[in-house]
DNA sequence: ATATAAAAATAAATCGATTAAGCTACATTG
DNA sequence: CAATGTAGCTTAATCGATTTATTTTTATAT
């Protein structure tokens, strides 16, 4: 009778002790073993009676048994975790991407651990591997430079790596792009055959592939109708500050510029705001064309024409060829390089001079 | 010899093990429970030796050993993780805020793991699971309607829970919100000074406690004035199309509105793609005033009036209540209910009647 | 009746930590 | 000198699963 009562108490105020596969095994006088087959999907293989599997299944059903998924992980060495590193996940592409990716992701039973990197090789050094002590199964990266070696040993450990938005060039793995130097190529085009001429490039400092085959891309296109190249690269900032700056002194001192491509969304939004400040009116002043589409410049007026990436296709192929090596584990699947193309969403920031 | 050599083509090809403890414990000769004892900072007060101290964390830092954490946290049940749910991490409001929290999280040593709710009530409840099946430390949630029970538990079972962005009335946890009445208030009161009189109000449609109060400002400040409110309430939908179309009908029915203010960033800029196709002129045709500020407002042409949330305030409060309920574990502190104030932005946007 | 095979289930090792409890050797004390 | 204390470590249990190896039971063939 007293041992009643403590027992009303227990359940009422203490934390109801979760249940674990012991408890199952023995409330229903089987071994533990028998039960993780069960439930693991081995029963026929280890040739379990179909009743018991029955009995099993029902009562683990009943009561809302979950295994334990650190116990798990830590005899499987797997834990349904995919790292999912970006450079700011603040940044509506990489936050957009990531949404996506998510989804993805938690439908196939996987999820995400994320972080952002700010580029910062250092920091991601650490992250990945303190992706490793959690036994990330999969890693999705955004590699800023200077990570080749800490990725090549994730490769040689068997480990799945997918990158995306950039790659490294001395490491053979999967990877999801667009055609950044055509992108560009495109954009720039379009700008001369409106009629512009003296057309700057305007971008983050950064050697990353991306970035490199963006600034070819516009430089290619000037080439082609023999016009000098105007480039300015920012250094990047946390701080807005810091870029809308030294930006605000380019243009300042580029008076005779009369169209722009900007290599970044965060760069180029940082260009309208300065053209708001300095008062240069576009298209009129200045004709606009910026990477990476998004609200602020579908909503500029004039709508500002912009290299739009297919972010839905990015995050579908990124996890896809995740998804697959990761079911495919030891098997080593060819790698795939996997490059999209962009959409040059033409609009009136691009079309003042003479269109 | 022949050891020797399959030695090194182990170490050339195959994974390296990963060190364990076992594996620091026998190469130093001495029991695995000391070095446990020393790496956790407890050689004092398990009185080991200064020497012996001083030989493991050399030998320990020199290879480079770290602790498992699946196995730390299967044994201690701490698993130095936090979750975050948010609606959708996709929203640059959210998107902010989860960048702000990650940063601080790092560095106290925790990690994120996050997840969208979509406001859907039982996505949200198998997030949770999935969430305690982790063993996630602490819960950060903006949470939708229908998990009061799920987030009771949460706390009977000792679990550190901060709600943001709103809460749910009948569940005492700690929050940190803004002052929703007051901004939607004063916003409205603004445009009612500006001289507007035809003042509509369009959000989604939501009881959340963040969305009642900020119907509830423009109800008492049109009241205040005899005003008749008119208010619009949209079914939130993933497909933007979904949103637009009720809104255009809406303002096609409306055409004595002479101002409107917009219950969220991602409703007033559906908004503004709206007035942009149907020709309406802002603000000579109608004023506008929307709860969040991001770029997309502040390049508006004209910019637009924003109730800008303290976005860094918030992620601030957030963390540090949590943290400081994570290092009080088990003593119960008294509930935080933080009320952060907005900034009511006045730019362009609504001052073209008879400002 | 006995040997053999197949079916059904289990015992025990394992993953890699933490930690309660215990042991040893030496110093101190009455 | 026996009893007690304590500094300094170690043994072994534990967290909650998976998995290898083994045992028990039943069926089949000789």
């Amino acid at each position: 009778m007293g041992y009643y009562i403590l027992y009303l108490i227990l359940v009422n105020f203490s934390r109801v002790k979760k249940l674990s596969i012991v408890d199952i095994a023995n409330e229903l006088k089987v071994s533990k073993t028998t039960v993780s087959f069960i439930l693991n999907g081995r029963a026929k293989e280890k040739r379990i009676g179909e009743d018991l599997v029955e009995r099993v299944t029902k009562y683990v059903e009943e009561v809302g048994y979950k295994p334990n998924s650190l116990a798990k992980s830590l005899r499987t060495g797997k834990s349904n975790t995919i790292g999912l590193m970006v450079e700011d996940i603040s940044n509506p592409f990489f936050a957009s991407i990531a949404r996506l990716i998510e989804d993805r992701a938690y439908k196939n039973g996987y999820k995400i651990l994320y972080c952002s990197t700010d580029n910062d090789t250092q920091k991601t050094k650490e992250l990945i591997n303190m992706f490793r002590d959690r036994h990330v199964d999969g890693y999705i990266i955004a590699p800023p430079e200077g990570i080749e070696d800490d990725v090549e040993q994730l490769l040689k450990d068997g480990l799945p790596v997918v990158m995306f938005d950039r790659h490294l060039p001395k490491v053979n793995t999967d990877y999801v792009e667009i055609d950044n130097l055509f992108s560009t190529y495109n954009a720039t085009r379009h700008l001369i055959q409106q009629g512009y001429k003296n057309i700057a490039f305007v971008t983050f400092a950064s050697t990353q592939t991306q970035m490199a085959a963006r600034m070819q891309g516009y430089k290619d296109a000037l080439k082609e109708s023999r016009f000098t190249p105007v480039i300015k690269e920012i250094v990047f900032n946390q701080d807005e500050e810091m870029i809308i700056k030294p930006m605000t002194a380019f243009f300042k001192k580029h008076k005779d510029l009369d169209a722009v491509v900007f290599g970044t969304n965060h760069v180029g939004t940082c260009g309208l705001k300065i053209f708001g400040t300095l008062g240069i009116k576009v298209p009129e002043d200045m004709a606009v064309i910026s990477f990476d589409d998004y609200d602020v410049f579908k909503l500029y007026s004039p709508p500002v024409t912009a290299i739009a990436q297919p972010v839905d296709e990015i995050a579908d192929n990124v996890i896809t060829v995740l998804l697959k090596k990761l079911n495919t584990k030891g098997v080593s699947t060819a790698s795939h390089s996997i490059i999209l193309k962009t959409n040059l969403q033409i609009r009136g920031s691009s079309s003042g001079l003479k269109g």
